[in-house]
DNA sequence: CAAGATTGAACGCTCAATCTTG
DNA sequence: CAAGATTGAGCGTTCAATCTTG
């Protein structure tokens, strides 16, 4: 894989994960929804950990959640412990039908995997599997430890 | 594979591809250097082949086959057979530099894989090669083929 | 009509800087 | 100081529409 053979495959990837991903809610934007994922994934966070875990910066993370405050998707309380800390949610209410969007078509991928064997084609889907982990684990590296409510260590 | 994960790993991809094929021409848009680097591989082609294997769109090959000509990077001329085609090159001069630029740095990925067994960093890249050739092979479907001078099939 | 150029609007995102507040 | 909100600039890209030309 070359540099360029590496960004059109990215750009393909987000792309089409992109497309997917808005289609089911129309006019929201991508950030929004990726935010509310993570938080039904994570639990309870701060801004700064989800910033951490999807990859945006922590701008984009504090619109998006304002954003979703508005659509009366998620709610925050502060962090008793630290007051600066500002904890998102997701009500009960409304995690039950993000849930139920998100979990439709996990195999966005098939459709481009068809004209391999089964066998590879979950070859593939393996290895971009640990590609996500790899990409999070780096980006967790230099950021202190055991910082989310939650923490479900994965490595 | 989630659509979230996938969005995040295509982001993920696209960025550190970006940042690496920008650093060796500081100022330069991505696309250009896409595109010059399409050229070297495929020779000689028009507008609209240079956006089916590149997945820019047309108006953006357009615009970047403009900034490349005005760098002196490429040349066009109209193809004798269909005086509407236009045809861009890299000449002689140009194609050189362009070659080592592009064949430095191989393997980006290669950090983030150093968690990894050289073996299973291998396989992944090897997923990474197929998936290239797979997307590049749907966009390839619905055109007609044998538009490309130097089309060397691959399939 | 098809290939391409051109342009303007809009989206998604980053970066940088500033401000507020515990 | 650190967490977060907010805002403005800019980049990379898509989309849509229009125009030119063979």
């Amino acid at each position: 894989v070359r540099r360029v053979d590496l960004l059109y495959l990215g750009q393909r990837i987000a792309e089409l994960a992109r497309s997917e991903i808005t289609a089911d809610a129309r006019g929201v934007p991508t950030a929004e929804l990726v935010v509310i994922w993570d938080l039904l994934d994570n639990g309870p966070s701060g801004i700064s950990d989800i910033a951490r875990r999807t990859g945006y910066v922590q701008s984009r993370v504090s619109t998006a959640v304002a954003g979703l405050i508005e659509r009366k998707w998620v709610e925050t309380r502060s962090d008793p412990s630290d007051g600066r800390r500002v904890i998102a949610f997701v009500p009960d209410g409304v995690a039950a039908e993000a849930r139920v969007l998100e979990s439709r078509q996990h195999e966005i991928l098939q459709p481009i995997l068809l004209p391999l064997p089964h066998e590879r084609g979950k070859e593939i889907l393996a290895a971009l599997d640990d590609l996500v982990l790899l990409f999070r684990q780096r980006s967790g590296e230099t950021e202190r430890p055991g910082s989310g409510e939650h923490a479900k260590e994965l490595a």
